[in-house]
DNA sequence: CTGACTGACACACCTTTGGGGGGC
DNA sequence: TGCCCCCCTTTGGTGTGTCAGTCA
């Protein structure tokens, strides 16, 4: 359960890496959220446990419920027989009801109805354990509620989303830095055939040049499910080594090899983040186990940390039981160069091959591979036979989608398009690989392929590299490369695919130079559909805004590499010896990057469902505007939608109240009539008119008039004159902004000013700044005053010497308040001293000493501090404690002297005692 | 299977110009 | 006596977004 899941993680989070701290990090989150639902569970085991209380009178507490929550051992048996029973009756719960997942239990537990229907539990006789039937009723599930995400539950997804994308995008950086890495792209080169070095010195490379470099690529490494090491760096260079690696490393290798060789690369990522919405991951794989639906947000996405344990484990029990870390799927499929189906591949194999992850290859290679087709077959049967579990089912069809997706497009614009990328010395055929997925992909085909897609995200392209070829175009383009899958220019096509394998691809961000640049449009056609999905773009954007320098910096500095192919010269010299001419054409390539985004993001197709035109950026149905919306101007039309003309969004106006536009600064021109007029509530009708039986239709309006931009012009507000502010019916000023303050006057937000004013005479109006909504009621809130123009700097002035004079008066006033305090204090310090005197000591005879009043001057020193002694003199009526001895010899009107060689200090109590030589003694405590 | 439609639910927004009593 | 400040009490209707279910 989640919390052993929880250990788990802790535990392999220990090496301190980014990636762990993330995961901590967020695993605080996921704690505080399922504290949330932890809570309800917890009420909800009270109301079970109180219906058992009333029904058989066995005793729990709430540490029985907290075992039973966390998931430990079940409590075992009391003594008792009623121990016994609640023994039973929790482990039946725990099977029936509270299985595996933590999150599901809760919310089965909400949605029961515990009041309706006592359980009739507890009342079997003897030590037979008891069996809670839970029959699924027709009623119970016709009363079934279904609980909503709450605002909490939204506010939480968010905080997850965002700090997921933080993590993600950190990721990226650190892959780009290894990417730059000297020593691995001098690998590369050293490992690249002679022949194919050239593409360093072609001036303007384009898709074609790139082809045989990326074929290469993917002739010669490989995907491996897990990665080795928890540093990405050293998995890295173990990849570069064995020519194997996670699909991350090896793109990354793609990207080192591809700005070793001088063009300009950036290292691109599906950031598949936990969703935004509350719940929409859980619902994702609510077909999948359930100690999988507790693993957390990283379970879902690009693993931050490898899990050894986990892949080897999970294969144990299903090949499909680790999404992420099995991310060979369809990539392994595509490439599909295990060394069973590649005789003449060069690969090495890694070292230590024997061990999970070479079995994890081994078996997700036989899955994929069309040689062992009868293999897969009989095990995905048997384990449809054997299990026949939805998810398992769904897997099946999932790795054949991903198959689909991954191989034909390529195939057929490989194939289509005649080009033999290959050079004569390659022994890889690639038309051959490709006869076999097509193969494949018809025998797949034949067992009733359905479009159903599964839950499991296998084999999504996460990672790939975009090159800059400047022989693209007339201006140069960002290509897409997918070395993996030996995809080049395919950027059409990563939706779809990444679709096909449940990845929803929300954000691709480009890395390059220690920077990131979001790139989503280049390969998000549908728009409109992850929008939502997206999280607040301002915040997006300013995330972004830093990285987007460094990437744009780095990218430029590119360029001129590419110009002057300097490669003796570090990139710090080129940098700096950027000219003009050269930032100009930087400047073109990312404002003409910009353009392309752009261009594409105003030319989506028109969605086909009609619910996607409620909220979309750029077009509209009239049918689902809101109620304050209008077209203005009605055309042109773009299109249909089920019949429905479709709209520019530029063509929805949103419609507002005379009194809403006045707050902007706006009037309605004269004889314009409301576009649209709305009914009025019923409460709105009280409030105007509350006696409705004399309401006879007059001024009061019963419908709320609305009026359009177009129908606007400037306010024309009545100007001051002759020194009078011009007010509103409640001798007021709205100042709404300042566009709503009279001509000639101005707002004077100080506090307490309108005394000045007044006691200046100078005519003046409240400001009234916005409204206090209270017990239902609506209060304005104000702040400050209007006064005429000419009168704001005397005022003004005016104000100045009146605070000047009341904090003198406050100053002054504070200080006798001072004075007087510390009077009290000294006066209680001395009924102190003499209560103590009277009563305090512990012999009786303390009580029979005499004490005598005097009326006598006490000079008490209070220590502020040792330097800054302050002293007051008080009269005082003091009861000294005088010894028997030497008071006696004391004069009457004796002056207390406390020297300050005579006090000492007691730390404890922070209590100064102060002795005069006559015996009296003060005790002061410190402050 | 997809999309349109509907109902239910959660939540945000809108509403829009006090009054009495006590202290100073 | 007049002014100022605090406290009283704590809406509810409506629109919108979202989700699940149903139906064509």
């Amino acid at each position: 359960m989640r919390s052993k899941n929880e250990t788990k993680r802790s535990k392999e989070s220990s090496s301190g890496t980014l990636a762990d701290v993330s995961l901590e990090a967020v695993g605080k989150l996921l704690r505080r959220c399922n504290k949330t639902g932890r809570k309800k569970f917890e009420n909800s085991l009270r109301q079970c446990d109180s219906i058992g209380k009333s029904e058989s009178g066995a005793k729990r507490d709430e540490e029985d419920v907290d075992s039973r929550v966390r998931g430990n051992s079940l409590e075992t048996a009391g003594g008792s027989k009623d121990a016994k029973k609640k023994v039973s009756w929790e482990e039946k719960v725990d099977r029936e009801s509270f299985q595996c997942s933590f999150t599901d239990t809760k919310e089965e537990l909400d949605d029961a109805d515990w009041e309706d229907g006592p359980v009739p539990i507890l009342n079997s006789v003897g030590d037979h354990e008891v069996t809670i039937e839970l029959n699924e009723t027709p009623d119970s599930t016709r009363r079934k509620r279904i609980r909503r995400a709450s605002a909490e539950d939204k506010e939480l997804a968010e905080l997850v989303h965002k700090v997921h994308l933080l993590c993600l995008l950190a990721r990226g950086r650190l892959i780009d830095r290894a990417c730059d890495d000297a020593l691995i792209q001098a690998t590369l080169l050293s490992l690249l055939p002679v022949h194919l070095l050239h593409i360093s010195k072609v001036a303007k490379p384009t898709v074609k040049d790139l082809r045989p470099l990326v074929f290469w690529f993917q002739n010669n490494f490989r995907v491996r499910s897990t990665s080795v090491s928890k540093s990405f760096y050293s998995a890295l260079t173990f990849a570069l080594e064995t020519h194997e690696g996670t699909q991350e490393e090896i793109a990354a290798l793609s990207v080192a090899l591809f700005r070793a060789l001088n063009l300009t690369t950036r290292f691109v990522s599906i950031l598949d983040v936990a969703s935004l919405k509350p719940d929409a991951d859980k619902t994702e794989y609510s077909s999948e186990d359930a100690s999988r639906s507790s693993r957390g947000i990283f379970s879902t996405s690009t693993p931050m940390v490898a899990r050894k344990q986990d892949v080897s484990v999970s294969l144990g029990k299903s090949p499909s039981c680790n999404e992420r870390d099995n991310v060979c799927g369809t990539s392994q499929m595509g490439s599909c160069r295990s060394k069973d189906c590649h005789p003449t591949s060069n690969n090495t194999p890694p070292k230590g091959s024997c061990n999970a992850y070479e079995v994890n290859d081994r078996m997700l290679d036989t899955l994929a591979c069309g040689a062992h087709h009868d293999i897969s077959e009989a095990v995905l049967n048997k384990k449809s036979q054997g299990l026949k579990r939805r998810g398992d089912l769904e897997f099946e069809m999932q790795l054949k989608m991903a198959l689909s997706a991954t191989a034909v497009p390529t195939a057929d614009r490989e194939m289509g398009s005649g080009v033999n990328y290959l050079n004569g010395n390659e022994n890889f055929s690639y038309s051959k690989r490709m006869k076999r997925i097509v193969s494949e992909e018809s025998r797949n085909s034949s067992q009733s392929i359905s479009t159903a897609v599964g839950s499991r995200k296998v084999g999504s392209p996460l990672y790939w590299a975009e090159v800059y070829c400047k022989g693209e175009n007339l201006t140069g383009k960002w290509v897409h490369i997918d070395a993996i899958n030996a995809i080049i220019d395919g950027e059409q096509n990563v939706e779809a695919l990444a679709a096909a394998c449940k990845t929803s691809l929300r954000y691709a961000v480009a890395f390059a130079g220690n920077g990131a640049k979001d790139v989503t449009r280049r390969y998000c056609l549908k728009w409109y559909q992850i929008a939502s999905q997206r999280v607040n773009s301002i915040w997006w954007d300013a995330v972004l805004a830093p990285l987007r320098d460094f990437e744009v910096t780095a990218t430029s500095g590119s360029v001129h590499l590419e110009k002057e192919h300097t490669g003796s010269s570090s990139g710090h010299e080129q940098a700096k010896s950027l000219n003009i001419s050269d930032r100009a054409v930087i400047a073109t390539r990312n404002s003409l990057e910009d353009m392309e985004l752009e261009t594409k993001a105003l030319t989506e197709p028109l969605p086909t469902n009609q619910q996607a035109y409620k909220n979309h950026q750029l077009y509209a149905i009239e049918k689902w505007l809101n109620k304050d919306q209008v077209l203005h101007p009605k055309g042109p039309i773009v299109g249909f939608c089920s019949g429905h003309p479709v709209y520019p969004r530029t063509c929805v106006q949103t419609l507002k109240t005379r009194e809403r536009w006045l707050r902007e600064g706006l009037q309605v021109k004269i004889n314009e009539h409301p576009v649209k007029e709305l009914k009025r509530s019923s409460k709105v009708h009280k409030v105007q008119d509350p006696e409705s039986d004399n309401y006879v239709g007059g001024n009061s309006k019963r419908t709320i008039e609305l009026y359009g931009k177009w129908q606007l012009e400037p306010l024309d507000l009545p100007h001051a004159v002759n020194g009078i502010v011009p007010k509103n019916d409640h001798g007021n000023v709205e100042v709404w902004s300042e566009k709503c303050l009279p001509p000639g006057t101005m707002h004077l937000r100080l506090p307490r000013v309108f005394y000045v004013a007044k006691r200046l005479e100078i005519d003046y109006a409240p400001a009234m700044v916005g409204f206090e909504f209270k017990n239902g009621q609506s209060y304005p809130v104000f702040d400050g005053i209007v006064v005429c123009a000419e009168f704001g700097d005397a005022i003004v002035e005016a104000y100045a010497e009146e605070e000047e004079r009341r904090e003198a008066v406050e100053k002054k006033r504070n200080e006798m308040q001072a004075i007087s305090r510390w009077y009290q204090l000294l006066s209680s310090v001395v009924t102190r001293q003499r209560l103590e005197n009277l009563y305090g000591d512990s012999s009786s005879s303390v009580a029979s000493v005499s004490t005598k009043s005097v009326n006598g001057k006490l000079d008490v020193q209070v220590d502020g501090s040792p330097n800054d002694e302050q002293s007051l003199a008080c009269q005082q009526d003091v009861h000294e404690n005088r010894p028997a001895g030497p008071s006696a010899a004391m004069p009457e009107n004796h002056e207390h002297v406390f020297l300050t060689e005579n006090q000492s200090f007691d730390e404890d109590n922070l209590v100064v005692t102060r002795r005069c030589h006559c015996g009296f003694t003060v005790q002061v405590e410190e402050l």
